[in-house]
DNA sequence: AAGATGAGTTCTAAAAAGGAACTTGTCAAA
DNA sequence: TTTGACAAGTTCCTTTTTAGAACTCATCTT
């Protein structure tokens, strides 16, 4: 398969990996919502080739997930920001970055933290259930096909 | 960069990122919390090259995600299943999918839904922070350096 | 003996990424 | 007034990865 092919699935999750699931895209990300926003300062910062920095931007822009914004005329320079849509991958986010300070710790502890401003503490970010508030863990969910099922899907639950 | 410099980053997205950060790698998670095990399986269900497969299954058991367990002797016969810390991908997976279904709609609907099995209800992911258990979002989340900080991350938050 | 199964491996061609240098428009300094 | 710097890309060429298809190998089944 190839990756063009893959926004044409029904699944949820195929269809996001063809937008984001790609290494530099997301540290192209992380470095968005470290409020990075200039080609010079995204390929400073992350080593990347500019030939696949340009690429990847035009990507996130065709997809809405960041927007071209000209910061000055003469030269015309623009900056990349997160729209609305980029901002709801937050919560993405933090679950790989909580995910990696727990299991890909390198000895040295925290390098970022997060700030709660409501309640001005650090925290860890807790993935609850809409319904009732209370935290969800892998066990805790049972998968089922919704309406939007159109497959064989083989999601024999149970076992 | 290369890829096999990612893991030595300070920052945990990208050790994050140069474990699970490969298209492939993130839908075949996505086939293992929906309890796929078998080689075959994957490869008919992702239309993934078999050589490919192979190696990221590989990598994902190195890594620790996976763990490949003999199902039967003669003839020797494997299955791939997540471990703990695969299963702490799961926050993870529940926010791509959500992002999805919010984003990615093709006006088909949920092709999934997520029940959750204590309140028995279907559900969306919600994040919360774990000291006051609010909800976060982008906004609410100011980043500052931890104790692994060794940059001049370019963290300057603010405006 | 002739398939069928499961889990891979091997091969070649095509696609993607890495690396480094080059471009373009504008301003600022020597 | 030439020189240099800056920001944001492009271009070109080489090295890696992937795709796609076929092949292997040990065991069951018919």
């Amino acid at each position: 398969m190839r990756w063009n092919e893959l926004d044409r699935e029904a699944c949820s999750v195929a269809r996001t990996v063809s937008v984001i699931g790609d290494r530099w895209t997301l540290l192209i990300l992380r470095d968005c919502f470290l409020r990075v926003r200039r080609f010079d300062d995204f390929q400073a910062r992350l080593g990347i080739t500019r030939h696949i920095l340009a690429d990847r931007l035009r990507k996130l822009v065709d997809d809405g997930i960041l927007r071209r914004e000209a910061y000055q005329d003469r030269p015309k320079r623009h900056e990349y920001r997160l729209t609305e849509k980029g901002l709801d991958l937050h919560p993405l986010m933090m679950a790989l970055v909580h995910w990696g300070n727990v299991h890909m710790d390198d000895g040295a502890g925290r390098p970022l933290l997060h700030r709660h401003r409501a309640c001005g503490h650090d925290f860890d970010p807790v993935t609850v259930c809409s319904v009732c508030g209370e935290p969800v863990g892998a066990r805790d969910v049972h998968v089922h096909p919704g309406p939007g099922d159109r497959g064989p899907g083989l999601i024999q639950n149970g076992q």
